[in-house]
RNA sequence: GUGGAUGUAGCUCAGUUGGCAGAGCGCUUGGUUGUGGCCCAAGUGGUCGUGGGUUCAAGUCCCAUCAUUCACCCCA
């Protein structure tokens, strides 16, 4: 039989990889726990509308890169390609806003789009993010940048920057789009072939381009979005720049930033990781304050994020900051025969249960061979379980980082290892 | 979907003008009975991605194919 292989764009996360993910996990928890939020937890797969929806008919994710099947009952659904539309459908289906007016969700969890895999980039995905839904204020947007921040700070993250920028709300935006259209009009054929072809279907992804002549005609004669907002998008925009100043937090104004997802309004951000290839993009987010009316529900303001966790281990893979230790047992219990495994079987057992790393040899191994193997995996104590011992209700621990030994009787072990532990 | 690169041991990789398949790390065992690390020794481990072709002879040259990877695109 030919071998299988986990699927083109797919990972496994293998044990030893596995303590750096729970420690993004664990952060992620305490950032946004101490802030109250609470966790949410959606379906993997929803019906097609809703991404249809929620991301945009025409956007590439839903036009393209969708896992998109028909069940047994000819319903057409979907593998998650983002989770926003996912928890506002949550949102309107359970009626959050008789819980509360504001709600303050966060998730984690994987994700589907079938693109071509790339560095940072995969078929199976993961991210976290937090939805904070019901409040249009600048304060709302700042607090979900505020925490992106703090999350990237805690976590040990050094090299990466924060760039904001607001495309205004849908009016004035179509009206900016006129403006942008009629100035570049004159140089049209002065840009790169992709960039003629975005010219009349999205014009702002002009903004995207990586080639350094669209970039130059667009710093030349482009207007900027940030001159053409509302008075109250101007002023919506600078309070959360005022926030991000009081907090002490350092962003660029991007101008071009543009999110490709059509549900995005007034604030958007994104944090870059300057260790990552083409796909640098560690977070991103904004305000999108039509999306729950599109979806069904009342007029809702939100604000929220999205955050690539494989980018994020790649970025701190390049810092050397992804290698977290696993755990190490406290105590390696060697038996030597099977009488002194069973003798000590409920002792181990009872460790256990106070919490304490318990290793035992279940290889019937020499005693070199255990004790090599306690070393490697830095065991705290070792104790040698014999005839002896058997006899004697004693054991003999060792510490196995200085060397020294401790007779201890079997009733005695729990108390002398929290000393020991306890006072390192 | 488009372009480039790469496929040899569990991992990282050598392998000359075609001539017996290699190293380091890892893993296992041993170095006098029941005490680790360091050191030493032995052992384990490969359908050279796959299928064709050229040749007395192919890991090496040619063709095809698959996979992986980087970049474009898009996005986290």
């Amino acid at each position: 039989m030919k071998s299988l292989k986990a699927v083109k764009g797919t990972k496994d996360i293998l044990p030893w990889e596995s303590p750096i993910w729970h420690h993004v996990e664990s952060v992620c928890r305490d950032v946004f726990s101490t802030a109250l939020y609470q966790e949410v937890r959606t379906p993997v797969f929803e019906k097609t509308e809703l991404f249809a929806r929620g991301i945009g008919e025409f956007s590439d994710i839903v036009s393209k890169e969708m896992y998109t099947f028909q069940d047994k009952g000819g319903e057409w659904l979907t593998l998650r390609p983002e989770y926003t539309a996912s928890v506002i459908r949550s949102y309107i289906q359970h009626h959050y806003e008789q819980h509360s007016p504001l709600q303050k969700l966060w998730y984690i969890g994987p994700l589907f789009r079938q693109e071509r895999p790339q560095a940072g980039r995969l078929r199976q995905f993961h991210q976290f993010g937090i939805e904070l839904i019901g409040s249009e204020y600048p304060e709302a947007d700042a607090e979900v940048i505020i925490l992106a921040c703090q999350l990237y700070q805690k976590i040990g993250l050094r090299e990466w920057e924060l760039h904001i920028n607001s495309i205004g709300n849908t009016k004035d935006r179509l009206k900016y789009i006129q403006l942008l259209s009629d100035s570049l009009k004159p140089h049209f054929d002065d840009f790169c072939p992709v960039c003629r072809e975005r010219f009349d279907k999205n014009i702002l992804r002009l903004f995207d381009c990586k080639n350094e002549t669209c970039q130059g005609l667009l710093d030349e004669y482009a207007p900027k979005i940030t001159d053409h907002l509302s008075p109250e998008d101007k002023s919506h925009f600078d309070e959360v720049c005022k926030l991000l100043d009081v907090q002490g937090i350092a962003y660029t104004i991007n101008p071009k930033l543009v999110r490709g997802l059509d549900y995005y309004t007034r604030t958007t951000f994104e944090i870059k990781g300057k260790q990552l290839g083409a796909q640098d993009a560690l977070c991103g987010g904004g305000r999108y304050d039509n999306l729950v009316e599109e979806l069904g529900g009342k007029p809702t303001p939100a604000v929220g994020f999205a955050a690539g966790i494989e980018r994020l281990i790649l970025a701190l893979d390049a810092e050397n900051k992804s290698d977290i230790p696993g755990s190490r047992p406290d105590l390696y219990m060697a038996t030597l025969d099977v009488a002194s495994y069973e003798g000590i079987l409920k002792m181990c057992t009872a460790l256990r249960n106070q919490g304490y790393i318990v290793e035992t040899d279940l290889l019937r191994r020499s005693v070199k061979a255990m004790m090599r193997d306690a070393n490697k995996k830095q065991a705290r104590y070792v104790t040698v379980i014999g005839p002896d011992e058997l006899e004697s209700e004693t054991l003999t621990l060792k510490n196995l980082e200085t060397g020294q030994t401790n007779q201890v009787s079997w009733n005695e072990i729990a108390k002398a290892l929290e000393k020991e532990i306890s006072t390192p």
